[in-house]
DNA sequence: AACAAACTATACTAAATCGGTCCACAATAA
DNA sequence: TTATTGTGGACCGATTTAGTATAGTTTGTT
């Protein structure tokens, strides 16, 4: 029931890029070393967030990353999704054939779960990147 | 951000045992088959149950399992934990010296997730197997 | 044009975790 | 005393995690 590493390291990278000059362009290297991020891991995790349209990416000289939207229309949510995928408590929840049970449509565990999976996923929602990090200045 | 097999096969024994008679015993031979969990597996995560206070073990002829307190006194919760331990979103939250931005106390999105992982607890503290089994007679 | 600075894409790897099995043993009822 | 049930720990193959490596592409500068 854990974010995993990659997540993490998203979550600073993106906190750290909503800490500068809206649309200011910065290379990977840098966000790795302020942050304390493996160089080639956090470039793995940068293409993530760029693909999922949370940062941009710019190449070649003085290219670098920077947000893709204002850090008020970032949330924890789109951060943990664009790396882990959508959030699935059970599996039973997105794949009932693999419920052994085969029961996943009267099953009242299922159920319960299927209702914290929303609720962790509205609870995400509500952390934008602004909130954030006005909390750190 | 999911719930492993060993807990979904849990969860499923111990409303098996909530669906009968209280204080009745049954092998882990019946609850396998009928559950459709894999026998030396169940007996493990029964294991990890009994160790938890949730069921208790009968040894010997006529042996087996039943619940060591009334359905109504057990939740996901102490299910989830018995089999993964305490909930914890973020390595963070639990090692801070694990974080290598060495920030805990301050970052606001280690705040946040302590404030997620609180809302999942108190979410699966809120139903117990007398309520989940009344759903499915 | 050529070079260096940056990102991209894919493959690879060591270690940990997951899902499960096996085996020798202990307790208990008949 | 024997068959039946659970216990405890070792073991195992597959998958995932966390990261590294290698080769290539884009772009600004000279």
């Amino acid at each position: 029931m854990k974010l995993n590493q990659a997540t993490d390291y998203a979550m600073r990278a993106v906190l750290h890029l909503s800490g500068l000059p809206y649309g200011q362009v910065v290379e990977a290297k840098l966000i790795a070393e302020e942050e304390h991020i493996p160089m080639r891991f956090l470039l793995k995790i940068l293409r993530l967030l760029t693909k999922e349209g949370i940062v941009e990416s710019h190449r070649g000289v003085n290219g670098g990353y920077s947000l893709a939207r204002h850090p008020s229309k970032i949330t924890l949510l789109d951060v943990v999704e664009a790396i882990e995928g959508p959030i699935t408590v059970n599996r039973c929840l997105y794949a009932p054939e693999e419920c052994s049970k085969n029961f996943s449509g009267q099953c009242p565990v299922h159920k319960a779960l299927f209702e914290l999976q929303q609720s962790m996923a509205e609870h995400l929602k509500r952390y934008n990147f602004q909130m954030l990090h006005e909390h750190v200045k």
